[in-house]
DNA sequence: GCTATTCTTGGCCATTTAGTCAGACTTCCT
DNA sequence: AGGAAGTCTGACTAAATGGCCAAGAATAGC
């Protein structure tokens, strides 16, 4: 009953995300037959947790309808993830993992347009293959990421900001046009998952039910051209001005 | 206790939005000093409603939330809008109706990079503006879209398709480059939503709290850069390639 | 074989929440 | 003034749901 402003409510008492991912009932030894089938839970859960909670968010996600989907009883869950939200951030975490490392292709010596079409290329085969990990980090970055503000703030900001001085770099050398790294990040995260966060649009507007391997072909085509022009690059490799 | 496939409880029972937006007691006539009273009521609802569900979610959001927001009691939000989903639609509807005249710009013998550099930066200006809308929306197409289905595939689609059709003949009489349209639209959606989508992503890897009136005249101006070079247009209106 | 540890599960409970309702109150019309 | 239509609201209810528990089943180590 506390008067907390109308909608707080959706900022929950969590510290952020960190590291310890697994559940808590920590088994004597951390190897072993036992702990092999409890990772084996473990991952069953969080593939079914991945799934309803990417289509019906935190809150409409239920703990019954993860354990249906996992096959397993409600207590068995909550043996192996003691609360819902426990699951929730050991998926993110899983979750995040995948993100940081996406755009290793982008290195201080790689070629401008081969490490921005690779990095493209991979978050649209992404946005293909994990759909339902993008909706899940779609959904908590919409409702205003309580649950990963000190992994935006640290990890990513580094990570970003890493990238951001090599494209600094490149541009300063001359080997693709200026433009403004930052925005040029968030132009290509926007641009490939929204081929996964928004699919149900996409595929309505071109008529179909759900997109195709080619619609994703044609999805990463688009998309690298798109970039690599806006950086005066060639797709083969040569700079522009 | 229906044994329905684990996830299906996301895409509830609902007809898909219409038009029919206000709510039921249905007054005797529709126009003096009481209907103004209950269209002004319903504004305030609607406008609580629009920043409670962009928080927390369809299922996430609670009508006793909504009504604190709007200094009402709950049984008064009930009074005006008989469900929760019966407010969410019309919230939707809303929504949707401001979603689909956005694309005015684009008209046949309008300048394409005129048109485009309009399109892009009332996208952005929308984002800046109405961020909770675009959240309700962006959350709606996230989870599956189900209360929207029939808009996206009947409205928006036939919408989209004309200015499909636009662009493929300014395409046909070298206006601007072949692009895939479709693609060129969902790079549009994309990259100008996610900086009301996004917000606290983007906030956070550029190291603030929110984003500033700056930040979005930058995103603008990258993405309108973006946009009209991947079509080979230059900003002042004269085509390219 | 025996014991300790881990795992499994049906049943239970406290809390939250959408929606109802009856009655009070206000505004309008004649 | 008086009544009718519409508006407001506190209190209540039924259903859903996260989480707990205790007792049983399985497994590992000795």
């Amino acid at each position: 009953m506390a008067k907390n402003s109308a909608v707080s409510m959706a900022a929950s008492n969590l510290e952020s995300v960190s590291s310890s991912a697994s559940g808590q009932p920590a088994p004597r030894k951390s190897a072993g037959p036992r702990a092999a089938a409890r990772r084996a839970n473990e991952k069953r859960i969080l593939a079914a947790a991945e799934e309803v909670f990417a289509l019906a968010g935190f809150t409409g996600a239920t703990t019954a309808a993860i354990a249906r989907r996992a096959s397993l009883p409600k207590a068995n869950v909550h043996y192996y993830f003691r609360t819902k939200k426990a699951l929730y951030r050991s998926l993110l975490n899983n979750i995040l993992d995948l993100w940081l490392n996406e755009a290793d292709s982008i290195t201080e010596d790689a070629d401008p347009a081969e490490a921005l079409s690779a990095y493209v290329r991979a978050k649209v085969a992404y946005s293909q293959n994990r759909p339902f990990a993008s909706k899940v980090f779609a959904n908590e970055v919409v409702h205003g990421g309580s649950q990963i503000r000190d992994y935006l703030e640290n990890q990513l900001k580094a990570r970003v900001d890493g990238k951001v001085s090599i494209i600094r770099r490149w541009i300063a050398e001359g080997r693709m046009s200026p433009v403004d790294p930052y925005h040029l990040f968030f132009s290509i995260w926007a641009a490939t998952q929204t081929y996964a966060d928004f699919e149900c649009q996409a595929a309505a507007v071109l008529g179909k039910d759900k997109l195709t391997a080619g619609d994703y072909r044609k999805a990463a085509d688009h998309v690298e051209a798109m970039i690599l022009k806006s950086c005066g690059l060639e797709p083969g490799g040569a700079a522009g001005s």
